[in-house]
DNA sequence: GTGAAAGCGCTAACAT
DNA sequence: ATGTTAGCGCTTTCAC
């Protein structure tokens, strides 16, 4: 959701021909074209100086009401708006920051970018929030692109490979990962511990007596993917199922693509990734005429909204979307405050529940 | 998802203490700290000018090669990035285009922004999303707040009135409406003509023998709502159908909570708003113990993936919501163009999916 | 092909 | 309380 491409061949806001090598004393230039209002326009219009517009339209420092009223009334009249670049130089920082994640339209970003809003909101902050598609080249490509606009970047369960990674908290603006914890790299990062609950998940079935399930992975580039994955097979080990893998990506369609893979194995439960999977996962079975739990159990990981309104509702583990989002603006604050990037790393808590899909073993 | 507020306590990245007050040849300012990569310090350390940097970041006009070269490697390895602040500046805009909805959480608007990014990645424009939950306030807010950061704007169902999108037409950056077609004003617009879908799914529901449905609204503020609450009215004459509306505001959550109250109405269909809402009324009769279609129908609106996939697989309307997000960003496109904004307006047309959700009248 | 210099619109000292 | 002015980092004529 974002691009790279510098063409050059529209808006350049009409030509500017020739308009004086020297500056002129603000009265000498009447209020004349409609072109654009800059802050100059105004302090003319006014008859003060841009000094004291700049004051009023930031509500900084003593202006005398009366001037300070008259210059909102002709600032107002001009329909006149300061130039966020401009101001982004002067001030060293557009107080914008961004946030890449892989999917827009997985509920369960949604929920982690509104709990950071609400946190940035709060400081003067802006969001710019843009979807890579899960490729880690357009993800690089953008995050790249986006620095140039923002003071700071939150990477939600980035896909980018170590190098890729270390180039980016290389650069100057504060990165933070989020939904994903990499040992190897010096970024402040916050996640969840999707392996304890994906072990969860896995006692809870063992408990009604599963023994044969398989996998319906996320994309193997993510970090939460691996950490489900392994608790999988952990749990063959400790709670003696036999586990195995089928792969996908996380939506709906995938899910729904990778049944019949997955039946192959003859499970008797599907353990799905995350949530969209899972009603692709039953919306399949469902045309196959499998009952579910009945015939086999599934369950899903995230526990978005529409998980408990879908038939059967979803067995899931709830993630903290919202300290998620607060806890990564919490990073980015402490990254912009002071230069030292103090490594943080930190792993909530994510809880089981237990809901219709999820049944005895047949 | 953005704020206006103008807080300043943060990231001022570090003081700049009186640095001369006349500019000294490149040569005489040795790269000394480590603070920030401008174009100066990279032109400095390659031993050219900055005109010649610039031209080599932008890939401009001929530069010799082995030159270019070097001050790309420089850059390189000094992680220095142009600043798009200063580039906006001197650019007059920064390629950026705003796209403001009611709720990112609606996978309908991210199909849309989906096709409005193909679209403007093509030309070289970044999309800034931000989302206003469905109130005026904010969103006109937004809105405001977002003009100064972008080239033009995309307002996708907006909930304002008519005064405050005048306002906003009378601005200097482009608009343009989409979802929303306003007669009164002045500003480009897409739309989609759910009032003939909606009538279709009447019919098709009269056909069925459905005598007595209700509406279960969208936002009020919403022209779609409007659009399709006509509609289904429009039908009651035509069809013979008796219908009614209760409040809901297109989401999971109210579409859920406003059953108890359409049920009143003992109706043997429910036209919902939109796909979500739908999906949280069937899974409330679904509670009531009522069978959907045997029971009573559910229609939606939008035909989001999600709606093939839950059970009973929904009856809907299908928005092309590429084809929306491609006009518009066609519009935009060309308000960009010539300052002229020219009043077009286009309706597409959104077709009846008949799938489980609908069946015979009880 | 490359450099010098004039701004883009705004803010922030520093006067007054 | 208000005006002057020097930049913020970059692009872009205009010379050479």
């Amino acid at each position: 959701m974002a691009t790279t491409a510098y063409d050059r061949d529209v808006a350049d806001t009409g030509s500017r021909p020739e308009q004086g090598g020297r500056r002129v004393s603000s009265e000498a230039t009447p209020p004349p074209a409609s072109r654009k209002a800059t802050i100059r326009t105004v302090a003319a219009a006014a008859g003060v100086s841009t000094a004291t517009v700049s004051r009023v339209m930031s509500g900084v420092s003593t202006v005398s009401p009366a001037l300070a009223q008259r210059v909102r009334e002709v600032a107002e009249q001009l329909s006149y708006r300061p130039s966020e670049a401009a101001r982004g130089l002067a001030l060293g920082g557009l107080r914008n920051i961004g946030v890449l994640m892989p999917d827009l339209g997985n509920a369960y970003f949604h929920d982690v970018v509104k709990g950071m809003h609400r946190a940035a909101a709060d400081t003067g902050f802006r969001l710019l929030i843009a979807d890579h598609a899960g490729d880690p080249a357009n993800e690089f490509a953008t995050a790249w692109d986006l620095m140039g606009h923002v003071d700071g970047l939150a990477l939600l369960s980035s896909r980018l490979d170590l190098p890729r990674l270390r180039d980016l908290a290389r650069q100057t603006v504060p990165v933070v990962l989020v939904n994903r914890v990499e040992p190897g790299v010096d970024l402040p990062m916050v996640g969840v511990d999707s392996f304890t609950a994906t072990l969860e998940i896995c006692a809870h079935l063992a408990g009604l007596g599963h023994r044969r399930v398989v996998y319906v992975s996320g994309s193997e580039l993510a970090w939460q993917d691996r950490e489900r994955w392994r608790a999988v097979r952990t749990s063959g080990r400790v709670l003696g199922i036999d586990a195995a893998r089928v792969e996908a990506e996380g939506t709906l369609e995938t899910g729904y693509a990778a049944v019949d893979a997955a039946l192959a194995h003859e499970p008797t439960a599907l353990v799905c990734f995350n949530d969209l999977a899972a009603i692709g996962v039953i919306s399949r079975l469902r045309e196959l005429g499998l009952d579910v739990p009945g015939d086999i159990s599934v369950t899903g990981f995230d526990d978005i909204a529409i998980g408990s309104h879908v038939s059967p509702t979803l067995t899931t583990a709830s993630s903290p979307r919202d300290a998620l989002g607060r806890q990564a603006w919490q990073l980015l604050q402490e990254a912009l405050e002071k230069a030292n990037p103090s490594e943080t790393t930190t792993l909530l808590t994510a809880t089981l529940i237990t809901r219709e899909s999820s049944g005895p073993a047949r």
